[in-house]
DNA sequence: CCTGGCACTCTGCCTGCCGGAGTGCCAGAT
DNA sequence: ATCTGGCACTCCGGCAGGCAGAGTGCCAGG
C-alpha cells in the first residue's frame, strides 16, 4: 500500500478516518504519543502498566487498556502476540508525525557546530561529503545527499582545453559548483583561434543560462563559423549536450551504513534488502525524487514505494542555494525512529548546506 | 598478530615453520586443501568421514583423522568444540593460498564481458564506478577501488577561469583523468592579460611533470611577474600547492556492502566493525596502502592491522595505465572466501582497468 | 604405516514446565 | 457515563532433561 506522501510543514489537519463512534479524544492521543515515545526508546512492546508509570497520565492502567483497545481497533497500534504490549503501526506513526510531534529544533551549540563543520569544505565534493557524514552522525542513521541537480543549475563557465591537436577537453562549471568534464575527439586538428572563438561564443550565449535551455541557445552555433570548422563545432556541441542530458549524472553520496546494525534483533532479514536498496542509485534517486520540493517529507514503512524499504522510514527535504531547491537530502532509518529529532536534524542540515552553497 | 603481507605472484616457497618432526607430506597437504575447499563451500566444520566421501583421498577416515590431529597440532586447523569437525585457521588459509591454490583465471567470455562493461565508461568517475560494481559482482564481496593517486600522476593541464573580477577558478587536470578544482580569492582584481600570462607560464613550467615536483618547479614563479601582480600569483600558487598536498584527496569508492549479509550466522557482531571500517576512508586507504605495488597481496584475518577486520581477508593489487601502478583496488570478504576465484577476478579487473585508463 | 572398531564427548533439538507480563472483561465506585 | 480494581486467561521466555547424531581419540591388529 502506497500512500500519498504528506508534507508536515506546516502541520496540516489530519483527515479523521474513524469509521464511527466517539471522538478520538485528547487522552487517547496522549496514550498513542506515549506508546510511540516509549517504544522508540525501549524497542519493546509497551504495556498499560509501564505506560502509566512512566508518563503521568492521571488514570489507571485499566483505563489505558480500554484506550489501547480502541486505538488497536482503529489500526494505530498492534499486538505482536496476545498478551504482549502494543507497538505502533505505520498508521500510528503517521498520526504521531502529523499531529502529535513537534519538530525538535537544534540547540544553538549544535547549530554552531554544524555550521562550523560545513564551512571547512574546500569544494563541492567536500561539501557533500561533509554533509552526509554530519547528517549520519547527528541522526545515527543512514544519510543520503544528492548532488545539486544539473537540470536546476545554470552555466557559470565552459572551458575548452587542448590536449592533443585533435583532442579537446570540455569542462562545464555550474553555479552550484559542479564540474563535469568530457574528452572530445574532433574530426581533425583544431586551430588555436578557432578554439578561442568557440570558447568565447559558448560562454557568451550559454553563460548564466539554466542547463536545460543550453541546447536551444546553442542550436544554431555552427552557422556562426566557417564551413570548414563546422564539423568540429558540431562535435563539441554534441558532447556538451550529451553531458547535459546525462541524467546518470544525478549523483548521490551516502554515509552511516554502520548504523544499520542498530536496526533490530531480527536484522539479517531486515538489513539485507535495505543494503541492496542503498546500493542502487536509481532507487535512492527515486526515493528522494518523491520529496516535495521545499517542505519536509516523511515516508513511513509501507508508504515507501520500494519494497525493500517497507520497514524503514525516510525523512527528506530539498535544499538550495537560494529560495529554490537544487537537490534533496534525507535519512533512512527504522520506522521505529525518533521522528522529532531526526526531522530537526534534517531540516537544520538542509538549511545550512543551502547557505554554504549560496556563499561559494 | 600482524604478519608481513606476502606477495603470491609469482608463488614463493613458503617458510617451513614446523617445530620439529616428520615432513609435511603430500597427503597431509591434500587433506588441508580439501578441508579449506569444503569449509568454504559448506560453511560448516568438516569431519573426517565427509572428507573421504567427497574427495577421493584413497585412505580411510581414521587415517585422515591422524593427519588432522597433526595439522591441528601445527596450528593449521582447529576444532570449534570437541567432537565437531575442523575449520581452517588463519595460518591454514595462509598455507593454502601460498602453496595449495592456483589463481583461477577468468574464462574468455568473462574477460570479454569485463572489457566490454568497462569500455562503456565516459569519464574517470564512471570508470571507477563501473570497476567497483563489477568487482563486487564478480566476487560477490565488498569491492574497493582507489582513484588514481595524485602523487603518481603528472600534470596534463592547468586552467584558470575568471568567475568575478577577484575570483578565479583553478582547474587541475592530470594524465590519469582526475580533475581537481578550487576557487581562489585573489587580493585584488585580476587583469585578463595577467591571467593569460599566468596560465601560459604555469603550463609551460608544470605541464607533464609529476605532481610532487610541481611546487619545486613553480617556486620562483612570482619573480617572473611585475611586483604589482605578485600577490595574485602567490595566492594562486598557494591554492595550487594546497590542492597537490591534500592527501585527503586520495579518494576511494566502494560497492557490494549488501554482500556482507552473506558473512555468517553470528553476524551482527561480525558485520558491525566491518561496516565501520568501510566508512572510514582512512582505514581503507591504509589497507590498500599496504599492498605491494605490482604483486597481488592477500591479507588473512589477523594479518590485517585494523582490528575490526580481524575476521576478514583482503585481496588487493595495484593497477596502472602503463607498467607502473597509479592506485590500488581490492576486495574484502570473510576469511572463509574462495581465494582462487577472488584472486582471479581481482587480477583480471585490475589488468583491464589499467588498459582502459591507458587508452583514454 | 594404515585400518576397523569402540568408547567418549559434545552439540542441537525437542519436550515439558513454570513464572512473569500483559490483556479483556465485569462489577462496583464516583 | 466514566473510571477503577479484581480476576481469569493467554502467551512468551527461560530452564532442565533426554535423546539422536556426528565426530573424535585411541588401540590393537593387518
Amino acid at each position: 500500500m502506497v500512500d500519498e506522501p504528506r508534507s508536515v510543514e506546516p502541520a496540516r489537519a489530519v483527515v479523521d478516518t474513524r469509521p464511527v463512534g466517539r471522538p478520538l479524544d485528547d487522552r487517547r492521543l496522549a496514550v498513542l504519543r506515549a506508546i510511540v515515545q516509549d517504544y522508540v526508546g525501549t524497542e519493546e512492546p509497551v504495556g498499560s502498566k509501564a505506560l502509566v508509570e512512566r508518563h503521568s497520565l492521571g488514570v489507571s492502567p485499566a483505563t489505558v487498556r480500554n484506550d489501547m483497545a480502541a486505538l488497536e481497533e482503529e489500526g494505530f497500534i498492534q499486538q505482536p502476540h496476545t498478551s504482549a504490549g502494543r507497538i505502533p503501526t505505520d498508521k500510528g506513526y503517521r498520526l504521531f508525525v502529523d499531529r502529535l510531534a513537534e519538530v525538535k529544533p537544534m540547540t544553538s551549540p549544535e547549530r554552531r557546530a554544524i555550521r562550523h563543520f560545513l564551512e571547512g569544505a574546500v569544494d563541492l565534493d567536500d561539501v557533500v561529503a561533509r554533509t552526509v557524514r554530519l547528517l549520519a552522525q547527528l541522526t545515527r542513521q543512514v544519510a543520503v545527499v544528492q548532488y545539486p541537480s544539473l537540470t536546476r543549475s545554470t552555466v557559470r563557465h565552459i572551458e575548452l582545453v587542448q590536449l592533443t591537436p585533435a583532442k579537446v577537453m570540455l569542462v562545464l562549471i555550474t553555479n552550484t559548483g559542479r564540474v563535469e568534464q568530457r574528452i572530445v575527439d574532433c574530426p581533425g586538428a583544431v586551430g588555436d583561434t578557432v578554439l578561442a572563438d568557440l570558447r568565447a561564443k559558448l560562454n557568451a550565449r550559454a553563460g548564466g543560462r539554466p542547463l536545460p535551455e543550453v541546447p536551444v541557445a546553442l542550436e544554431d552555433l555552427p552557422a556562426a563559423f566557417e564551413p570548414a570548422e563546422r564539423p568540429t563545432v558540431s562535435t563539441v556541441l554534441a558532447t556538451l549536450f550529451e553531458t547535459l542530458a546525462e541524467q546518470n549524472e544525478e549523483r548521490i553520496m551516502l554515509a552511516g551504513t554502520a548504523n544499520l546494525t542498530r536496526f533490530g534483533h531480527d536484522f539479517p532479514l531486515t538489513i539485507q534488502p535495505v543494503l541492496e536498496a542503498l546500493e542502487e542509485q536509481v532507487v535512492l534517486l527515486r526515493l528522494l525524487g518523491e520529496t516535495a520540493d521545499a517542505a519536509m517529507t516523511v515516508r513511513i514503512g509501507h508508504e515507501n514505494a520500494y519494497e525493500g524499504l517497507n520497514s524503514t522510514s525516510v525523512v527528506s527535504v530539498g535544499y538550495g542555494s537560494g529560495d529554490q531547491s537544487v537537490a534533496k537530502l534525507g535519512v533512512i532509518g527504522p520506522t521505529r525512529m525518533d521522528y522529532p529529532g531526526t526531522m530537526g536534524a534534517v531540516r537544520a542540515v538542509a538549511r545550512y548546506v543551502g547557505q554554504i552553497l549560496a556563499e561559494s
